[in-house]
DNA sequence: CCAGCAGCCTGAAAGC
DNA sequence: TGCTTTCAGGCTGCTG
């Protein structure tokens, strides 16, 4: 489940292993999910970019269009030498692209929740996400006063509201629960006071940044673009610890679905 | 406009 | 052992 720390680490890999190559030729699934891949024929890649968790390539298409991709549940990226036999016909391939010096740029998605979209440049009024999508974690926009009219103007959870993108860009269930965990907040309040939104801020950045620092999380399937795993799932406090005792006062973790969603919490520390 | 939720997908793990 | 059921979950789009 990439959420931003491993849609990041695997954009830093790819950024100087496509930026500069230029396409010529692709293939992709059938799905109107992938087969947009092959629009972006005869471009050349410019800069590889990142928002929230999705992955956002310029390139110069005769008009700026970018090729959009998001790696859903279980999407790979990666790069792959010329002389490699890549096999085109992998059941889990959902799109490629041939760059004109011999090498192959693969998007591999078992689950096919992952989506390719290619648009003119900063065109995203078909992606409703990315279109609504909030600040990132880090940018001076993303505040604690910020968060808290969210919260104001919203009447679900605020584990909900935080996976929703739009109070802020990238995070999903790991690093929510992770989140709320260290801010000592419960994930099913509907209400944040000025001083815990600011607390909360706190701790989503903290999250995310062990994330980033470790290379993700790998709990399934991610990985990065090398094929290496990620090494965060040995940081986490809280996220898939249901029944184990609480790292800060030993009450034993609960976990409950919320809108859809398996979430962990400490009924003690994060009571309500 | 909002909240809530089904549906999309597959393979691993659990249950019988 | 082998078959069936459950689970994981980000996002889209439908319903009320």
């Amino acid at each position: 489940m990439p959420e931003l720390p491993e849609v990041e680490t695997i954009r830093r890999q790819l950024e100087h292993r496509v930026v500069g190559a230029s396409i010529a030729d692709a293939g992709a699934h059938w799905s109107d999910k992938f087969s947009p891949a092959v629009e972006v024929v005869g471009g050349e890649i410019m800069s590889a970019h990142r928002r929230g968790k999705y992955l956002l390539f310029d390139l110069d298409h005769g008009v700026p269009t970018e090729l959009i991709v998001h790696l859903g549940m279980t999407g790979r990226l990666a790069v792959h030498d010329a002389r490699d036999e890549t096999d085109l016909t992998h059941p889990h391939l959902r799109a490629w692209w041939r760059f004109d010096d011999g090498r192959l740029f693969t998007f591999h998605d078992i689950r096919r929740f992952g989506r390719i979209h290619v648009v003119d440049a900063g065109r995203y009024g078909e992606i409703p996400t990315l279109y609504h999508l909030g600040p990132e974690p880090w940018d001076a926009a993303f505040t604690g006063r910020a968060l808290a009219a969210f919260v104001k103007g919203s009447n679900r959870y605020l584990k909900t509201i935080l996976l929703a993108q739009r109070a802020v860009a990238g995070i999903g269930n790991i690093y929510a629960d992770e989140a709320l965990w260290m801010a000592g907040i419960n994930p099913a309040n509907r209400r944040l006071s000025a001083q815990r939104a600011d607390r909360l801020v706190e701790t989503i950045r903290a999250a995310l940044q062990s994330g980033l620092d470790h290379g993700g999380t790998t709990l399934r399937d991610y990985v990065d673009s090398d094929g290496e795993t990620g090494a965060n799932q040995h940081e986490l406090f809280c996220y898939g610890r249901a029944g184990s005792p609480c790292h800060r006062c030993a009450t034993e973790l609960r976990s409950r679905v919320l809108d859809a969603r398996t979430t962990t919490y400490c009924p003690r520390c994060q009571a309500r």
